[in-house]
DNA sequence: CGCTCCACCTGAACGC
DNA sequence: TGCGTTCAGGTGGAGC
C-alpha cells in the first residue's frame, strides 16, 4: 500500500517519540517478509530515539549507540502510535516498541510483506536494499537529465520505469498513474522514446503529485491510516487511478495491466509519440 | 546484465 | 449463506 506520501505522513506522525527512550520491545511475529533480527532484543533499556526519517519507502529509526531500526510497510503495513490507555493488541500486530513517555509504536501488517531490520547504522547504510535505491522522488537533486540518462536505452514502458526503485525511489502503483496523467504522457511509452523535455515534465509532475498527496495526508484505499488512525484524503483527488470507465475532461479513463499491475490512464490525453 | 513474471500473505469484494 | 475466484498501495529472486 504505502508509497512515498503515506510513508512521509507516517514519519511526520512519529515526531512525538523522537527524543524519547525505548523501554520495551515486543516481537509477536518473528518472521515477516524476512526474520526480524534476533539481536534487536539487545537494544538496551532507555536507548534513545535520535531521529526518524525516510529514504524512498523505507523508514529509518536512528537510535543512540549508532544503531538503526529499519521498517518497510510492504503492501498492507501500517505504523500506529497509541497512548497507554488506548493501546490494545489487535490482529496482525507484529512488532511493538514502548517508549518512556508511555507511547506504543505498533507495526501491524496483515499480509506480512513488510519487514523490520536492525543493525549498526553504518551496516544498515550498506544493506543492498538501501544501496540499490535510486534518488528519492522528492530529492531536489532529481533532474530531468538524470532521468533521461537512466532510461534512454530501455524498451521498458515508462509506467514500469517509475515503479523501479533503483531509478527513482518512492513512487508506487497509484502515484505512477497519477504522475503520468499529470505529465500527459502515455504509460505505454518506452523509455527510449521519452525525450528530455518529457523527462522534465515527469520530474515536475512527480513533485506536484507527491507534495499534494502529502498535504492531504496520503491516500487511503483499504489499509492505510496515519499513526493516529486518521484516513488520508488524496484518494478523493485521484484523476485516473481506480476510475476506469469514468471521464476526465470529457475523455474516457481506461484500465490496462502492465507487468501484472493495473495502470489507469486516458488514451486521448496521454498520446504515444 | 536486463527484462519479465511469480511468489510471498491475508482479507475484501464479487459472482454464482 | 457459502464457496470459489480475483484483486490489492511492494519487491526479491528465478529463469531466460
Amino acid at each position: 500500500m504505502p508509497e512515498l506520501p503515506e510513508v512521509e505522513t507516517t514519519i511526520r506522525g512519529l515526531k512525538s517519540i523522537v527524543g524519547s527512550t525505548i523501554v520495551n520491545i515486543k516481537i509477536n511475529t518473528p518472521k515477516l517478509r524476512f526474520f526480524i533480527p534476533k539481536n534487536i532484543q539487545r537494544i538496551k533499556n532507555h536507548t534513545k530515539i535520535i531521529n526518524i526519517k525516510r529514504i524512498g519507502k523505507f523508514i529509518l529509526i536512528n537510535l543512540s549507540e549508532q544503531n538503526t531500526i529499519v521498517l518497510h510497510l510492504g503492501m498492507s503495513g501500517r505504523l500506529r502510535l497509541y497512548s497507554l490507555e488506548k493501546f490494545h493488541r489487535q490482529k496482525h500486530d507484529h512488532f511493538i516498541l514502548k517508549t518512556n513517555n508511555n507511547k506504543f509504536l505498533v507495526f501491524n501488517d496483515a499480509r506480512r510483506f513488510g519487514f523490520v531490520d536492525f543493525d549498526k547504522t553504518y551496516l544498515i547504510h550498506n544493506r543492498k536494499y538501501i544501496l540499490n535505491l535510486g534518488i528519492d522522488a522528492l530529492d531536489k537533486k532529481l533532474t530531468a537529465n538524470m532521468l533521461f540518462s537512466k532510461i534512454s536505452n530501455t524498451m521498458v514502458p515508462i509506467k514500469q520505469i517509475l515503479l523501479n526503485q533503483r531509478i527513482i525511489s518512492g513512487i508506487g502503483n497509484i502515484y505512477a498513474s497519477e504522475i503520468l496523467f499529470d505529465a500527459k504522457i502515455s504509460p505505454l511509452q518506452q523509455g527510449k522514446d521519452i525525450s528530455l523535455f518529457k523527462c522534465r515534465k515527469i520530474v515536475i509532475s512527480t513533485r506536484i503529485i507527491l507534495l499534494k498527496a502529502i498535504k492531504k495526508g496520503g491516500s487511503s484505499l483499504r489499509d492505510y491510516v496515519s499513526v493516529d488512525g486518521e484516513l488520508g484524503n488524496f484518494q478523493n483527488n485521484f484523476k485516473v487511478y481506480n476510475r476506469e470507465g469514468e471521464k476526465i475532461l470529457g475523455k474516457n479513463i481506461k484500465k490496462i495491466v502492465q507487468y501484472g499491475r493495473s495502470t489507469y490512464y486516458c488514451p486521448e490525453l496521454q498520446i504515444i509519440n
